[in-house]
DNA sequence: ATGAAGTCTCGTACGCTGTACGATTAATTT
DNA sequence: AAATTAATCGTACAGCGTACGAGACTTCAT
């Protein structure tokens, strides 16, 4: 309820805009603005983790005061949703693979979706509670683009797009969660041995130990692209 | 560092014994017990959400003093593991379908597990950070059983695990994140009718106001065991 | 009986957090 | 020159998790 009130739609002028130099203040250091704010938050974010972010600090390290901070942004929450988008901004491939080939497209697509946020392993964190910013929805929309093209019909178009978007995220998650806490791993591990006729199986096939977890990926999506290619429209099986 | 140090195994003696009429305490309230906390807590979070958990207010509604939780838990965070972990125990069916149907048996599963985190929309959020308690560890060892009664082959069996796991934390993430902020969606969606030119694809086939979260979770699951059951071993591909 | 050693509860206090509020300054418009 | 607007930031506050230590009650060796 202070001076702004639309959200952010003022500052965007500025960032379609030119560059700082036409910025209300050409003075020495470059002030603040939101798109420094939000790269500043990746960075502490990527250094200090999900709740190393304090607004204080995010202040400081844009030499700053806190309160600042707050004539760009709502609240902290709008940093996370800011932050969580800037990473998921999608840069085309440089076209080394053949044009044609639509698999190799989605594949591409889903592992540099699960690879982007994996250099950011916050942003998993993050994702159950917001989604759908603009980067986001960028790649709803390649994703929806690339199905289509595959040709999997219009009628289960949405839901092969939930199902991609379902197993990335689903992997992406998880394997943040492992990533971030490697004792808890040890330790699941240590209690299936000792707990060995109670999960046989999974203690068995070694689950937790196979850390492969960049081919498994790539495996598990293999197997759901063919399910979902099964069930293409038979003009477009191409041979 | 306070007079317990062993986690939690002195409550784990008092939970396997008996009932509370055997606690060192038969008076009239039932006292603190760690159950009593976690299931507290379940609670507490159903009515009040992820931010609405805290150890005061928890301590208030159990009748004590906000420190006397951490003489049962070290922390807030072991809360949250043990309420996330309470939520996902597993309660076999009553036998109705035919025992030798797999992937009916299957899809079973994979459905409970999501229905019984979506009747607790936290738990979503929470899976990011921690994962692995007893009940999560139960349920993979059921879906390891049944992936592999299904003919699953060996080889693949761990990344047919992960496949679905990850199929099913996707979509419950995804579905309570939705759920929680309804607005947002309608405010995606808005967006997407104004960046028409943008988004065409998704706008078209209105990928965010398709609703059907049950209908597609299930129709995309069909076509992840699709695709897993193409490569089972053909000795049990059943008639 | 007596004292020591647990087991468990809880009041107080501390450091840290997000941020409400209003003063302050600089830029722009009138 | 005066007023309006855009932007920064110091102070202050309420609320949080929890460290600390004092107590009460039970158990057990003497």
């Amino acid at each position: 309820m202070a001076g702004k009130r639309d959200d952010a739609a003022n500052k965007r002028q500025q960032a379609t805009g030119a560059h700082a130099k036409s910025a209300p203040k050409p003075r020495g250091e470059p002030s603040l603005s939101l798109e420094r704010i939000v790269s500043t938050a990746v960075d502490l974010l990527d250094t200090e983790g999900i709740e190393g972010l304090k607004m204080r600090q995010l202040a400081n390290r844009l030499g700053s005061g806190a309160m600042s901070l707050y004539w760009h942004v709502g609240n902290k929450e709008e940093v996370f949703d800011l932050a969580l988008d800037a990473v998921l901004e999608y840069r085309p491939p440089q076209d080394t693979a053949v044009p044609g080939d639509w698999r190799e497209e989605l594949v591409h697509l889903l592992e540099d979706w699960r690879a982007c946020m994996l250099r950011h392993p916050w942003s998993a964190s993050l994702l159950p509670r917001r989604a759908l910013g603009p980067n986001m929805l960028a790649r709803l929309e390649l994703l929806s683009r690339s199905l289509s093209g595959a040709g999997v019909a219009e009628t289960d178009l949405n839901v092969s797009i939930w199902s991609c978007w379902n197993y990335v995220i689903g992997a992406t998650v998880t394997r943040a969660s492992f990533e971030l806490s490697h004792e808890d791993m040890a330790a699941a591990q240590q209690r299936l041995a000792e707990l060995g006729e109670r999960y046989p199986t999974i203690g068995r096939t070694g689950l937790l130990m196979d850390s492969d977890w960049d081919g498994a990926f790539r495996k598990g999506l293999d197997f759901l692209i063919d399910g979902l290619s099964s069930k293409q429209t038979p003009a477009m099986t191409e041979g």
